[in-house]
DNA sequence: ATGTATGCAAACCATTTGCAATGAC
DNA sequence: GTCATTGCAAATGGTTTGCATACAT
């Protein structure tokens, strides 16, 4: 269901920046230090755009590091609190997350028809943040969510429009 | 979970506009025009920002109109294609819908704490969507979502920070 | 008359919870 | 040694599905 244009693959500067960030909120909030922590994050590091528990699940399965989905989702939570990562929740069946190095990289393109999610530059930066009056609130980043028709959710709908007109005149 | 500070109604005229553009699309798509379903768009365009399921359930229950969940979610479905209400993207954890009209008009302020959402007037008008190069594909509309802490997380934070401190004083 | 829409109950599946065992500090 | 973290299995709850009945066309 998701597919991404821009093939961002996180460096390995960005990606050590990821780590110590998290290693500092971890000892802050005196959370343990512990292997599955920082191998989740690392294979979250990986995925190019968003990803829901069950692939990241799979691609550990597949590095044969084994954690529980106990695990996976109490580990997610610590990311979200620590700001490593978002939520987003598009509706399909389990929520996404996304790195939030990536969610402040990108907005949203969303088929309201097939719910297929692309990802583009973002329109929104930070600095047009600035601009916005949110009282009572401290905005950290923001995110554009585009909604309309892929190409081949529209050409189906008109070749299906086009066949209801023949029907119909054939009715007639 | 939820607040809205802009407490807007639908207008009267609005109301029909919106009753006529889904009896036009059930027609196109030959699609039968249930008392259920024009009784469940009429009370979802009386919330004045977002709902789920069981608050629309909750509130056609209170007006002695009961129809089934899955009646809802049938229903729900037919509105999202016939492209009145859209999901929207919150991580909590039943999906939160909204009128178009309504959602094309709001930027979304969400706390990442308490997943609180407030909608404020609209960042990103139509105007500016013109400028967003999204090839393959047809915009329809876009929405901003505004990620941070609400002040009662922020204050909640920052004191348990102190507190934090102070004890490790203590300890030393 | 026909076949779509509804209601109900059961099934499904993502997420949460409780508890014993493990291991970071 | 202490207590947070993990893993497992059971519970929860939002959503979907299957099927008999109702009703829009």
């Amino acid at each position: 269901m998701i597919e991404s244009d821009t093939c961002f693959y996180m460096e390995n500067k960005i990606y050590t920046e990821i780590q110590n960030s998290f290693a500092e909120y971890l000892t802050e909030k005196k959370l343990r230090k512990t292997e599955e922590r920082f191998r989740i994050l690392e294979e979250i590091c990986t995925f190019p755009g968003h990803f829901d528990i069950c692939a990241l699940h799979r691609k550990l399965d597949d590095q044969n590091f084994h954690v529980s989905k106990a695990t996976l989702y109490n580990t997610l939570e610590v990311l979200i609190d620590g700001g490593l990562i978002v939520p987003l929740q598009v509706s399909c069946n389990a929520v996404q997350y996304k790195l939030r190095k990536l969610a402040e990289m990108h907005s949203h393109v969303i088929c309201t028809k097939c719910k297929t999610i692309r990802e583009i530059k973002n329109y929104f930066p930070k600095d047009q943040l600035d601009s916005v009056k949110t009282p009572r609130f401290t905005p950290e980043f923001a995110s554009l969510y585009i909604y309309g028709l892929c190409s081949k959710c529209k050409n189906k709908m008109q070749k299906k429009n086009v066949s209801d007109k023949k029907n119909n005149k054939r009715k007639q």
